[in-house]
DNA sequence: CTAGTGATCCGCT
DNA sequence: GCGGATCACTAGA
């Protein structure tokens, strides 16, 4: 799921773009939240797929993740970077940026793209087919890079970030 | 482009 | 008490 999502286009009140990088977090998978089994904090995750997971991270940034498997599994996928193609002058008012900015500030990062969609813990649990989401399939292939995941220190070698090739709005290039 | 640093909260052991 | 699924900023190649 972490691989077909490159290309489809996610909105929050018709803020939004095109997703061009995920990772993939697994039950089986030192790095997740749910290796551990369901806690409160990620019992979103361990419910039905479809909806959204919104953790803090580093006690500062809000992240976006999608529950990607069966209910009960424990699954997500990070949304990482999008490619802004709706609300540019509302995400650069969130993100306290100039009109004149680089687009490529605004939602490069999972902490950044939430700040920009105005994701907090309060979209915890929300279904992905009713507003204020709207998520629409790519609508072309796509190529696909995959690479290992950036911020980690457990499972460091598998290969579960992917990424749009050619994109100019990554977080990372890809080596 | 990379590398280093501090900010700041809370889930989990 | 520890240590993050990060970012803005700085300095240097």
């Amino acid at each position: 799921m972490a691989r077909a999502l490159i290309g489809a286009q996610v909105y929050v009140d018709g803020i939004g773009g095109r997703i061009v990088e995920t990772e993939a977090y697994d039950r089986e998978d030192p790095a997740s939240h749910s290796y551990a089994g369901p806690t409160e904090r990620n019992s979103v995750m361990f419910g039905p797929p479809g909806r959204v997971y919104v953790y803090r991270s580093y006690g500062l940034h809000w992240c976006l993740n999608f529950v990607c498997r069966e209910e009960g599994h424990g699954a997500g996928v990070l949304i990482r970077a999008i490619e802004p193609l709706q609300g540019l002058d509302v995400m650069r008012e969130r993100r306290g940026l100039a009109d004149e900015c680089d687009e490529r500030l605004l939602c490069a990062g999972p902490g950044r793209l939430a700040q920009a969609m105005g994701i907090t813990r309060d979209f915890n649990g929300l279904r992905l087919d009713r507003p204020p989401f709207e998520l629409l399939p790519r609508e072309h292939p796509v190529s696909v890079l995959a690479g290992p995941r950036i911020g980690i220190s457990k499972a460091v070698d598998l290969p579960w970030r992917f990424g749009l090739a050619g994109s100019r709005f990554l977080s990372k290039p890809f080596r």
